[in-house]
RNA sequence: UGGGGUGUAGCCAAGUGGUAAGGCAACGGGUUUUGAUCCCGUCAUGCGCAGGUUCGAAUCCUGCCACCCCAGCCA
């Protein structure tokens, strides 16, 4: 946790670039989601490049919505993504931005490039545009409107604008080289008409730009120094080049703060530099496809804990900073990769182990009457908020003669290596009394009722009066006295290791991943974090041993995380 | 098979001509009033493969092989 972070090949260039003294010293960064849908585990690993490298060298973050394609993108989603990178910990100062904010700009460049003569409208159907590209092993061929004036063109893109033509009737296309290897060069599609409304300009507009024009634009726009982006954009940052080339110098935007103090800013040009995206084992990480899941109602949200968006892990009680570690963790290369479960989970709890206040909890009650302890009588225990840190405090916890504890700590049949409690064998009650078990009631249908048990008054914890040890310590709360917990247990949601088909939801409900979360105790408590009681809402196998886990289960520090998570819950 | 990338342990990942860091996982042991935490130890004669250069190669050269990405008026 506290291990510095290696220097990766992006934090060499960014260093690199500062030591030359390029873009005088300044390091400018985004993170630029399309707001169609909620953000993923995928997407950290971008949040956290983009902002924490910028912030290791004193630089300036954009959060930009590339918001280039109405229809899909909804104003939901960008407040739903603008409060998960905050929650994940990130801070983008005011430089909030949406690529929509530029379409003036971008427009008037895009006029630019057709007076040199460097774009032009292209009136064939999308269809033949695509027989012209040619393939992967094939060059393309012109387009018969590639050589049109560029007073025509000009004339075109102006009433493209203006909306006389409708959706496909025209293109504005970049004109580059039909015969280029790479594909993306092949007189890429800059602009296309759409009737639709966009989400912040209305309808405004009925020409939109793409992406690769309006991205590396965007980026010039505000001054980013060092645009990172996922593998897939390898083959079109020689595009990305050649926008800058071709529109020196960009206009710049008033929120590009060091250009404005530079002496040169045509001078100054971002860099695209690519990473291998985040692949996390049996995780769904696509937008689409999580998109589906809510659509269909296999999950009752973006934000159901069982989801691998951020939102879901924030409902599961995954610390933010536990999910800034995993991100460190795992390094960035170009290398294709897959994260293993554990380790995400390994930090997950880490940091609740560290810093989480501990509270006892029963998920699954078994009354323990205390047959030798005197009716009505209540003590009052001291329980450590943390074993580790005395400075969390302490806390009283009341004992009685009638308490609960965990199913799971009685067997009845109890093999060897079973250190819980089992007829006739006894075990500590964490912070309290050694006790042992004399009896065991059973109900109608053979089923465990309630153990009869008998307390050692000479081992009440931290009185040394007895140095008496028993191999198990367990959870307990008094009957009477302990706060009332709804919990919901969940499956947990992951991908077929071996899908069928690359298109398909390929989620299981596995009966062995259950996974406790939105753990709440009753108002009626008060604010005082209690040990508690719960009820289930649905009731599902849950154990504290470890062993054989099904891939992707979340093993919990028995229910102390439980705890824990509920605690970062309401939080 | 056109172009662009990538191959170091089960999963990540350092290493940039001087004799294979670290983390996760796994396994063994110790402490423990949470079977947690913590602590100690084990885990690549080997760096996709084959040649070559060199006193010396994961690092340089040559030739192969494997995997990923690109043929949206998506991002």
């Amino acid at each position: 946790m506290n291990d510095a972070t290696p220097r990766d090949f992006i934090r060499q260039i960014v260093a690199d670039d500062i030591a030359s003294g390029k873009h005088g010293g300044a390091v400018v960064t985004r993170f630029p989601p399309e707001p169609n849908g909620y953000l993923h585990v995928g997407h950290a690993k971008s949040i956290y490049l983009n902002f924490q490298i910028a912030a290791e060298n004193d630089g300036k973050t954009f959060l930009r919505f590339d918001d280039t394609n109405p229809g899909k993108e909804r104003e939901e989603y960008v407040n739903a993504i603008r409060d998960d990178v905050h929650w994940l910990g990130f801070d983008w100062g005011g430089r909030l931005t949406h690529a929509s904010d530029y379409f003036e700009p971008l427009y008037e460049a895009a006029e630019r490039l057709i007076e040199k003569g460097s774009a032009y409208v292209d009136s064939l159907s999308a269809g033949e545009i695509r027989e012209h590209r040619g393939t992967l092993t094939e060059p393309g061929r012109d387009s018969p409107w590639r050589n049109r004036t560029v007073a025509e063109n000009l004339d075109l893109f102006r009433r493209m604008r203006t909306g006389e033509f409708a959706d496909g009737e025209h293109v504005l296309r970049a004109k580059i080289d039909m015969q280029s290897p790479n594909i993306n060069l092949r007189d890429p599609t800059l602009y296309r008409i759409r009737h639709q409304s966009h989400q912040r300009t209305g309808d405004k507009w009925c020409l939109y730009p793409m992406y690769d024009f309006a991205h590396g634009l965007s980026d010039a726009f505000e001054g980013i120094t060092h645009s990172l982006c996922t593998l897939e954009f390898e083959d079109h940052r020689p595009l990305y080049d050649w926008f800058l080339d071709q529109l020196q110098p960009v206009p710049i935007s008033p929120a590009a703060e060091f250009l404005e103090k530079m002496k040169y800013p045509e001078r100054y040009r971002p860099r695209q530099i690519e990473f291998s995206r985040l692949n996390l084992a049996y995780t769904v990480t696509s937008k689409r496809k999580l998109g589906r899941l809510v659509e269909e109602g296999i999950v009752r949200g973006w934000d159901d804990p069982r989801m691998p968006t951020l939102a879901g892990m924030r409902r599961r009680g995954y610390p933010p900073a536990a999910l800034r570690d995993f991100c460190r963790r795992i390094g960035v290369t170009k290398k294709e990769n897959v994260i293993e479960m554990a380790l995400l989970e390994n930090c997950v709890r880490e940091d609740l182990d560290h810093n989480a206040p501990r509270r006892m909890a029963v998920l699954r009650p078994l009354k323990v009457t205390i047959t030798n302890y005197p009716e009505g009588r209540t003590e009052q225990m001291t329980a450590a908020n943390h074993p580790n840190h005395p400075e969390l405090g302490e806390r009283p916890l009341p004992f009685a003669r009638e308490l609960y504890i965990e199913r799971d700590d009685f067997l009845e049949e109890a093999p060897k290596k079973f250190f819980r409690l089992k007829p006739g064998g006894e075990v500590r009650l964490r912070y309290a009394y050694i006790i042992r078990c004399d009896e065991v009631v059973k109900g109608d249908s053979g089923e465990i009722v309630e153990l009869r048990c008998s307390y050692d008054p000479d081992t009440r914890s931290g009185t040394g009066t007895s140095d008496r040890k028993v191999k198990g310590t367990i959870h307990w709360v008094s009957a009477e006295h302990a706060a009332a917990a709804e919990v919901r247990l969940y499956d947990r949601l992951f991908n077929d290791p071996n899908p069928g088909r690359a298109d398909d939801v390929t989620t299981h409900l596995n009966p062995d991943s259950l996974e406790i979360v939105d753990a709440r105790v009753e108002p009626s408590l008060g604010n005082a974090p209690a040990d508690f009681v719960c009820q289930f809402e649905r009731l599902g196998y849950f154990s504290a041993d470890s062993g054989d886990h099904a891939p992707g289960r979340l093993v919990f520090n028995r229910v102390v995380t439980l705890r824990d998570s509920w605690a970062k819950v309401r939080g």
